[in-house]
Formats: C-alpha cells, sequence, structure tokens
DNA sequence: TCATACATGTAAGTTGTTACATGATTGC
DNA sequence: GCAATCATGTAACAACTTACATGTATGA
C-alpha cells in the first residue's frame, strides 16, 4: 500500500514533521489521488515508527499539545526509494455514479438527468478547489525539476476532472434527446 | 457502499442468478469502475439475504456442485430505485504512480521514464480489454434507452483510460527534455 | 461567544484482499 | 494428462471510515 511509502515521502522532504502537519500537506497536496484521514496517519506513523521506518522526538509546549515530530531512518530511506521504483498495479476508481447508470433504466430520465448534474456541479467545484489550493503547494518545489514532477501529477487530476466534465456534459446531451420516452420509477 | 446495491441491480436485472454467474457479470461489466471478488460477493450475498433484501434457492445438480440462485424481494426493489436517485459522493482513486511521481525526484530522470512507459503500457493493455470485452456485453441490453445507457458508462471508462494514455505520453515528452540533469539514486 | 486551529489519540465497525479448501467435468 | 470451468465457501488479514474523546488559544 502506498500509504505509509506517501508518509515515508512526505517525512523525508519536511522532516521534522508532525502528524498533524503531515495530515494537513496530504490535504493540500496529494488528497485527491491518495485521501488520508488523521487517525490513519496516526495509526501509521505508530507501525512505521514501531517498524523503525521512522523516529520520533516528543516536543513539550505549554500553550498547545504537545506533539510528536518524525524524522526518516536509514532503514526508512532505503524502503522509499526501492517502492518509488516499482511498477505498481493499475489504479482502481470505484465510481458509483457508472454503477448508477447501469441500473438507471429503472428511473425515468428525468431522474437520470438530476444525478448527472448533481455529479457535474460537484466536479465543477472540486476544480476550483484544485486549481486554487494545489498552485498554492506548487510554490514549495525546491527545485526546476522537483515543480515539472509536481506540475506532471497536478495535471494529472485536473485532466482526470476536466474528462469527467466533458463526459457528464455529453452525457446529458445524450439523454435529454431522449427525454420524452422515460419509463416510471417501480 | 455501491456492492450490494451493484449486487442487487444485477440480481434484479437476472434473476433468477447465481453467485458464479454474478461474479461473471462484474467481471465482464463494472470490473472497471466497481470490481469485487467472489469472496467479497458470496459475503455480500449472505447479508443482503440476511436482511432480506434477496431470498435464494438452492438448485440441487448431479454434475456440478449445487448452487444458490438470487432473486430480489419488493423491500429490496425498494432499496434498490431508493438508492438509484442518491447523489452519491465523488468518486475516490487512489493512484499510487501520482503518489511515486510527487516524490520522483529522489530518482533518476531515466527511472522515472521506466515507471511512466510501464504505466502507459499497462493502459494500453487495459483499453484493448475494455473494448473488446465490453462490446460483449453491450449486446444484452434490452432496450435503446437502456444500451445508450451502458454506452454513456463505457464511454467513461474508454475516455478515462485514453485521457491516462495521453497525459503519460506527455509527461514522458517532458521528462524527456530534461534527461540529462538526472540525480543519482541515494 | 462561537467556531476554528492546534495536536493527539482510541474504539468499533465496514470493506477489501489473499490464501486455503474441495471436487467433478470438459476441452485441448 | 493438465488446465480451466463450474460452484461455493472460510479464515485471516489489511485498509479505510466514523464516531468518540480531550482541552487550550486565537480571531471574528
Amino acid at each position: 500500500m502506498s500509504l505509509r511509502h506517501a508518509l515515508l515521502g512526505f517525512i523525508q522532504m519536511l522532516e521534522p514533521v508532525s502528524g498533524y502537519d503531515l495530515k494537513k500537506w496530504f490535504q493540500g497536496s496529494i488528497n485527491f489521488y491518495w485521501p488520508a484521514t488523521h487517525t490513519q496517519i496516526y495509526r501509521t506513523l505508530g507501525e512505521l515508527a514501531e517498524q523503525e521506518f521512522v523516529r520520533h522526538k516528543t516536543i513539550e509546549q505549554t500553550t498547545h499539545p504537545d506533539k510528536k515530530v518524525y524524522s526518516i531512518t536509514q532503514k526508512g530511506k532505503a524502503e522509499l526509494t526501492h517502492w518509488l521504483k516499482e511498477p505498481l498495479k493499475l489504479p482502481v476508481t470505484r465510481h458509483g455514479l457508472l454503477v448508477q447508470l447501469s441500473f438507471a433504466d429503472m428511473l425515468t430520465t428525468e431522474e437520470i438527468l438530476m444525478l448527472l448534474s448533481e455529479y457535474k456541479h460537484k466536479v465543477h467545484t472540486h476544480l476550483q478547489f484544485l486549481n486554487h489550493d494545489q498552485q498554492q503547494f506548487m510554490q514549495y518545489g525546491r527545485s526546476d525539476r522537483e515543480r515539472i514532477l509536481w506540475e506532471l501529477v497536478l495535471d494529472s487530476g485536473i485532466e482526470y476532472y476536466q474528462g469527467e466534465l466533458k463526459w457528464a456534459e455529453k452525457a446529458i446531451r445524450k439523454l435529454r434527446s431522449i427525454k420524452s420516452r422515460g419509463k416510471q420509477p417501480a
């Protein structure tokens, strides 16, 4: 799984860094292609520490809760670079809307159009989010090369959602062309 | 979750149908946007039966193992049509390659190119698969309307993977343009 | 004063994966 | 003779989600 490696990657990049900050980095960057909740992050950090891929120090604070800051070990670096070179399986998308459409012959055309326009709207909002939030993140690139890589990643996301938008629009057009022939719901 | 509803959808469409056949339908159709193993399918069928969304009969066979065939109940149909109208969250893709690229500044450009061309190859193969396998499945559409819906679903998949192909090619071109400046691995 | 940020975690539940298990039949 | 198909399942594990839990500080 990639969560542990994503964490190793960020720790390597940001060390020393707290779980809390890692969570924020996740949300501000790789969230759209590898989301993780704080629960998952804290637990995985614990596991990584147990396996000695990372180590942590507790920083005592008075005004705020104490925090643990993590750094990567040699063993962790080795694991990370090894994983980085490994070809992975194709990503899996579980796309509920497509499941719905597969059986949507049970719905009226109006109802299907509602699903699609809701989807379109959500994708649209998310795209704006991406454009804004992630451009932010780009500025932390420490070299041209790193920024080029990050741009590729961002691009992939933007193109994906733009594709989804276009697809939804096409689907809406197609359905409108058969609008009057909707079945009644069961 | 959509697995139970995908199953309800198929059962409604194909009843009476065995778990084994459902598995085959999954593989031949919605596999690329909602994969499921036989383990998951059998377990979920059990749950659906317990909740009285489906019922089953055991068909005794001599030459082959006995089988259970499932049909949907009224309760199941109600659940399905309700779910079909419900707007869902945006789909989540966990895209390991993008995680790798995010930290790929640690790799040489050659190594990154390898990852990308491997990916391109896998996507390409998968696309051919889709085109072939799923066209097959289309023929089971029982009306123009159903076929139009299924075409939309297929389209979404094909466009997604075509987008990924194009993106990978673009990425490869960009990286080639900086090829000689690769860092050495750690 | 009310929400948000800071900072961490536990507990319980749901989903998904992998390996193990059986055993006849059909086609190459 | 050997692999694949038919047909079902269990067991163990891995990964992810949601709700619960705490308590200060800061800004609108």
